[in-house]
DNA sequence: CCACTGCGTTAAGAACGCATCAAGATCACG
DNA sequence: CGTGATCTTGATGCGTTCTTAACGCAGTGG
């Protein structure tokens, strides 16, 4: 399902957009100054940004500077009537469409499925690797020894979550929520299965792992 | 130089046009109706295209869906205010952005950078060959054996995605995203029933495929 | 020295996903 | 308006993956 974030401060529209949105089957969520919305970006990898200009904390050309500064999602811009200079900033900022309020639903929706199906070739992500083998985000591909290796979909989006955050330590209740949801935060059990999956399939001596790291008692470490 | 074709009928915007993107250093040629505009985009292949819906002898939907017919060249569509309906089919039809007349010469100069921005990225339509087969992006067609193969439009549709992402993993929902649309991304029967459609037509043993892989549980991978 | 806790490992049934087939609905075309 | 192609939808069988529970082991603290 496509995600969209809507950053915006009027209570009606964002109430507009996210019944509109989610009756077309997207996945909304919302915030309401520039600060949480940047926060939200970065948290949740939406698809899509809809994003209001006249934000009460930031100015918006430069939250889409924020934006833009380390991911190309597609960014439209909701903007009053008659802001021509604004639209152009944010446009030259790095948006990729504007709809001047008021708006229709419609065109919207249209500029949506436009942004959405522009963006499809993904963007760059990076390749990580160890000793032992690498790991390619965008093509969701682990080779070892020149060979593909097989991972099952829970697998991949275990390694995924460590891998994103690479050197860093990822704390059991992070794994859980991320790759099984936040109802699953006691269910450690399922870590412990999948991580000696991975390290089965990975890690050249399994029992003794150099890469997938396990910080006891806190959770898990991948290094690179 | 960025070349830009403007097909409008309209005189004064036509000269308003010309004067003000040859100004900007833009490489301007202009076409007065929807069917010498689309010689003229066979003939010079612009960068850009903008195009007036009003146009005497076509439909603007008829003529955008003629150019998208074999290019992929940004169009940005010019349309008198009001006709919401019409921006809609027009975006639909595969135009990239539109300005509604009266239009400040600054926003659609923004517009077209963006445009031309967004294009950049190298949008090489190349021929893929496998072992087997070759798919042709630009022409839309597939040859096996020296003979052409003839696919249904959903199948062609669903082809050209996985050739656009060579190599990569494209998840479920963005195959069902972009060959059906938003709304059907639950509705994963559709992809095996396409997919064995296609591997029926272009695998050597469809039952064991080698070009059309199937990555469990996450999407479909065309390895050429 | 012994309970307790957290981690790794294994195994088995349940649940799910995929391929395939077939038939009804719908569309495009003459 | 009829006909053939294409798309949608449901059902079936099979293999894989997920979930769940049990057990062993090491470290810790009583």
């Amino acid at each position: 399902m496509t995600r969209v974030l809507v950053i915006d401060d009027e209570v009606p529209i964002l109430r507009a957009l996210k019944i509109n949105l989610t009756a077309r089957k997207y996945d909304v969520s919302t915030a309401a100054d520039g600060a949480s919305g940047l926060a939200a970006m970065a948290r949740e990898r939406p698809d899509v940004l809809i994003l209001d200009l006249g934000l009460p904390d930031m100015d918006g050309t430069d939250v889409i500077r924020g934006v833009r500064g380390w991911s190309s999602t597609p960014i439209i811009v909701l903007s009053a009537w008659g802001q021509e200079s604004q639209k152009v900033a944010a446009l030259d900022a790095g948006a990729d469409d504007y709809v001047t309020k008021p708006f229709g639903m419609d065109e919207l929706l249209a500029r949506l499925r436009a942004a959405v199906r522009r963006a499809s070739p993904a963007p760059d992500e990076p390749v990580i690797a160890t000793g032992e083998f690498t790991v390619d985000l965008a093509d969701k591909r682990v080779t070892r020894a020149g060979a593909d290796v097989r991972l099952t979909p829970t697998e991949w989006q275990l390694l995924e979550v460590l891998a994103r955050n690479a050197d860093r330590l990822v704390t059991q209740r992070q794994l859980l929520s991320e790759v099984w949801g936040p109802g699953y935060q006691n269910e450690a059990n399922y870590l412990r299965v999948y991580m000696a999956s991975l390290r089965r399939k990975l890690e050249p001596d399994p029992s003794a792992p150099r890469y997938l790291l396990t910080e006891p008692g806190m959770g898990y470490r991948f290094r690179p």
